[in-house]
DNA sequence: AAGGCGGGGTC
DNA sequence: GACCCAGCCTT
């Protein structure tokens, strides 16, 4: 695999990580890149590592600033699982960093492909690390038909990763396999003209490079419907911390009914005696939004807002949700759908 | 083994 | 629309 690590260095992004062997700063990467895009992660990198610079740092965080940090990357669970492994490292690793795979995947949100890039990038050691990328590559240059999503075949890629390895520079060894995915050998339209393993590769010879990775099924979308209740009352609104365990766990949104189905309009109006701590009166000004769409992986969001105004609010039924200025929402860590609504319709203060 | 968990880019 | 991204955790 000489011709890869050659054409890695010749062509590899200029990335913050890649300046430092700091296995923190290559954990925090790590975990931010976890499905995903470089681009995309890449400004939550740097204002994360400047917030919080080292893992005492970070262990000594508080959730809900951490959470806003996090806010818009998705997967928010990540952001948890960061703060519980930093308290593990102070805790049970004495503050300094674990650096073997094994002491590595007792940190929570840590498996086995972060796992095997933190201990071959920060500490040299032969751990393949086989991401999404490295399936691509390597079903296509070994034609491989078994599908990379079940436990047989993430064992197999496991075991021809690291077969492969360079033993001498792991590190810059994955890194390499993972930029040829991100680069060249892309899921749609891969670049195998400029490819410097096309040679060997397989499926490029037998033109089959479309059939790879092979995959099993996907699952089907669900549809929920939400209705949240926007509560303007001066310079003050009310939210509430999503605690079930469900989407956007530790995130914060506005009063929220869900429904199976969709309501009418009137159903919506009639739904606010839900809300017992709500109280409307003849000034009481309601107007409800246009329906925003906001698509996951594996379900749809179909929300309407419905703004109140100059309603009366009995604060000691109350205590579900929080009041707020409305000054301070943005201090709140908030999913897209929420802060895409708020953009679009901003809350009036007077 | 299967399902849950975001948001955004690309075709 | 469908697919996918430097995956991991729970059940």
């Amino acid at each position: 695999m000489l011709q890869l690590i050659e054409w890695y260095n010749r062509n590899k992004r200029k990335l913050p990580w890649r300046n430092t062997n700091d296995a923190y700063k290559i954990w925090i990467s790590e975990v931010i890149l976890q499905q995903t895009r470089v681009a995309q992660g890449l400004a939550y990198y740097l204002k994360f590592i400047e917030r919080f610079p080292d893992v005492s740092s970070l262990a000594s965080a508080n959730i809900d600033e951490l959470m806003r940090l996090w806010q818009g990357l998705g997967y928010y669970s990540r952001a948890k699982n960061l703060l519980t492994a930093a308290r593990q490292v102070v805790e049970q690793f004495d503050g300094k960093f674990p650096e073997t795979v094994m002491d590595l995947k007792k940190l929570k949100g840590v498996g086995d492909y972060t796992a095997a890039a933190v201990a071959s990038i920060s500490f040299n050691l032969p751990a393949a690390a086989v991401d999404g990328n490295v399936y691509r590559v390597l079903s296509r240059i070994y034609a491989i038909d078994e599908p990379v999503n079940t436990t047989k075949g993430k064992q197999m890629f496991q075991q021809l990763a690291t077969k492969l390895i360079d033993k001498k520079n792991p590190g810059t060894f994955n890194q390499a396999m993972m930029e040829l995915g991100a680069l060249l050998c892309l899921p749609k339209k891969p670049l195998c003209h400029i490819c410097p393993v096309n040679e060997k590769c397989l499926s490029f010879a037998s033109g089959s490079i479309a059939r790879y990775p092979v995959k099993n099924k996907k699952p089907k979308q669900k549809k929920r419907y939400f209705y949240y209740y926007v509560i303007n009352n001066k310079n003050n609104t009310f939210i509430c911390k999503r605690i079930s365990r469900d989407i956007w766990h530790n995130l914060y949104n506005f009063p929220l009914i869900e429904e199976s189905r969709m309501l009418t309009g009137e159903q919506i109006l009639s739904a606010i005696k839900k809300f017992s701590w709500l109280k409307c009166t003849e000034k009481t000004a309601i107007g409800i939004s246009e329906e925003f769409r906001h698509v996951l992986t594996h379900q749809v969001i179909l929300a309407r807002f419905v703004r109140i105004s100059g309603a009366d609010i009995d604060k000691t039924a109350a205590d579900k949700v929080l009041e707020i200025e409305i000054s301070a929402l943005d201090n709140y860590a908030m999913p897209r759908l929420i802060t895409r609504y708020l953009e679009k319709h901003p809350l009036a203060t007077r």
